[in-house]
RNA sequence: UGUCCCAUAGUAUAAAGGCAGUACGACAGAUUUUGAUUCUGUUUGUCGAGGUUCGAAUCCUCGUGGGACAACCA
């Protein structure tokens, strides 16, 4: 029963050229830059490289582009490797473009012999003018057409730390005409005097993504080189460097980013927010990134799940954060452990149960057939919410004269309440029904509303964090203005003592958790024995609440 | 006043010249000891104008709209 799902247009064109016999297999690579952490965006790019070989046979190069040393760190290649992992790939090679630096460094003298590339003396300023605009040609560089000899000698030099940064660069002598603006005459090597994180001071010049990436695709011999739609004007210039340079010709497929609502998916900007202390870090749970998901309780699956749902085209798109809340509430539906947690707590007192009784009560199983007690005594917390002075229309609840079921244990029924000065309501006194036992309910009578609760003197506290969309607006990058000042205030909520089930004290760092009637949560890494903290993954959905708010 | 990419429900994504479908969302109902889950149903779409064709979301032309491109970033 192998239901026909179709292809996306990346699957088309390996299936084309795996039919045609243009290749025998494929070999994608991800390439991320190690100056930051991987995002959701990135697990697009990632389950679409590593999904393609799988699904075709092949294979996937996990390739660090680390032409840049100023801004590139170990920290980065580290954290990229592990969240590689934990969303379920392996990769074929662990490859760096550095790995690359001596080849790529014959390929440029190659190309200046064939005369396709020049030293250039001009400034950062004078290229910039030299290079025109979309609507008007640049000008040649009056450096162009140095002989053949004097570019390999200064280019030499270049590498032999004999000139000052900025003071020299390489570039390909293209057309400077060419309405694509990367076509004229392009920087191929810069220099820079900077340490970097695997040559260390070995090299002072190192070659621009442009010189560097394809050339790498090619000398791993990637058959389909897939990258986001801005690459699109630089994919002339990858042909005509593998053309010149007569090397393994990989080709260029360019598919639309993921753009997710409520969110910004640049690394510019998520270090801004690191950087400036919106968030508290890069895991920060609010935060997009991979190691944030991870961390606030989704699961690899998930959102893999989601990677497979959002499709793959060339337009733009901004795909809606619940859908994404659907993949993981699909999952944890399935996996997540049912207990108890009052997170805003008001006391309820039952009367009629003697005060210095307790019985424990026998919890929902778990999945795996596994059974909890549940302690029920005469004071017990429920949450503020589940009781209204004056019920609101269809409210089925709690409120005076009204009766609920207290999840896995009697039901009861409201007499009456305490209020403070201010108005604040303190206590509820209730009676209940000994033969409304839950699984032995003889009393005949039917509730609607069911509500959870935790027992006053077996509880255990720990601390809650909740968390909403960073931002205010669904597109926070095309509004008008700084994308901070489109932060919600209140991303954050945290709430410092919450009553929960004496059961979650034994709570474990990779098991999910539904708090009934509030959410999945999990365990989060600040936690200490004596300071338990509970993420919330994502809320329920909440039929009422919408009801109530329209 | 350039070059390139793109245009199907609210959001995404299918339909390879032959019945516009799927998912999420929204809405309504059923079930429910979670106002969850589950189940059922409803709603909403081919950017415009021409052309080719027996037949166009699909091919062509011209518009319109959106996006990308002028870092010694990737």
């Amino acid at each position: 029963m192998s239901e026909e799902k179709s292809l996306n247009f990346l699957e088309e064109i390996v299936e084309e050229d795996l039919d045609s016999g243009k290749y025998t297999s494929i070999l994608t690579r991800f390439p991320p830059e190690p100056n930051g952490y991987l995002h959701i965006g990135h697990s697009k790019s990632i389950c679409l490289n590593f999904g393609l070989a799988l699904k075709y046979g092949g294979a996937t190069n996990l390739r660090f582009d680390d032409t840049n040393p100023v801004t590139e760190e170990t920290e980065y290649v580290d954290s990229i490797k592990e969240d590689i992992q934990w969303l379920g790939f392996k990769w074929e090679k662990e490859l760096y473009a550095s790995d690359y630096f001596d080849q790529l460094y014959l390929f440029a003298v190659s190309l200046i012999n064939k005369g396709f590339a020049y030293v250039d003396d001009s400034s950062a300023e004078e290229i910039a003018t030299q290079k025109g605009t979309p609507n008007e040609p640049g000008i040649e560089s009056p450096y162009r057409n140095r002989p053949i000899e004097e570019n390999l000698q200064l280019f030499e030099q270049m590498k032999n730390e004999e000139f000052a940064d900025g003071s020299r660069v390489l570039r390909a002598k293209v057309d400077m005409n060419a309405p694509n603006m990367h076509m004229r005459d392009p920087i191929m090597y810069r220099i820079k005097h900077a340490h970097h994180h695997r040559t260390g001071d070995a090299w002072c010049i190192y070659p621009m993504y442009d010189f560097a990436h394809g050339q790498s695709d090619s000398i791993e011999n990637i058959t389909h080189s897939i990258c986001t739609l801005e690459f699109i004007p630089h994919r002339p210039l990858y042909d005509w460097f593998i053309e010149k340079l007569s090397i393994f010709t990989s080709h260029q497929y360019e598919f639309a980013r993921l753009n997710l609502t409520y969110t910004v998916m640049s690394k510019r900007k998520l270090l801004q927010l690191v950087n400036e202390g919106y968030v508290s870090s890069w895991d920060d749970p609010r935060m997009p990134t991979i190691s944030a998901f991870r961390r606030r309780g989704y699961t690899p699956s998930s959102i893999r799940t989601f990677c497979d749902k959002i499709g793959v085209a060339k337009r733009d798109n901004l795909i809606d954060v619940s859908l994404l809340e659907f993949c993981i509430r699909e999952e944890l539906n399935q996996t997540a452990l049912r207990v108890m947690a009052v997170l805003d707590p008001i006391k309820l007192i039952i009367d009629n149960y003697p005060v210095d009784q307790h019985e424990d009560l026998q919890g929902d199983p778990a999945p795996s057939g596994e059974t909890r007690l549940l302690p029920f005594s005469n004071e017990l917390w429920i949450e503020r919410e589940d009781f209204m002075e004056v019920p609101a229309k269809k409210w089925f609840r709690l409120a005076p004269g009204m009766m609920v079921r207290l999840k896995n244990a009697y039901i009861v029924k409201c007499e009456s309440f305490l209020k403070d000065d201010d108005g604040n309501i303190t206590k509820i006194h209730c009676t209940y029904i000994p033969e409304s036992k839950s699984g032995h309910d003889t009393s005949g009578f039917h509730v609607k509303g069911t509500i959870h609760w935790v027992s006053a003197d077996h509880a255990a506290t720990a601390e809650v964090r909740l968390y909403d969309r960073l931002f205010k607006v669904e597109n926070p990058s095309s509004e008008e203005g700084d994308f901070k000042e489109y932060i919600n205030p209140n991303s954050l909520h945290i709430i410092k003592k919450a009553y929960i089930e004496p059961s979650l004290t034994k709570a474990s760092i990779n098991q999910p958790y539904q708090f009934i009637r509030k959410g999945y949560f999990c365990l989060d890494k600040d936690s200490i024995p004596e300071n338990l903290v509970f993420n919330r993954t994502v809320t329920l959905k909440d039929a009422w609440t919408k009801k109530v708010n329209n």
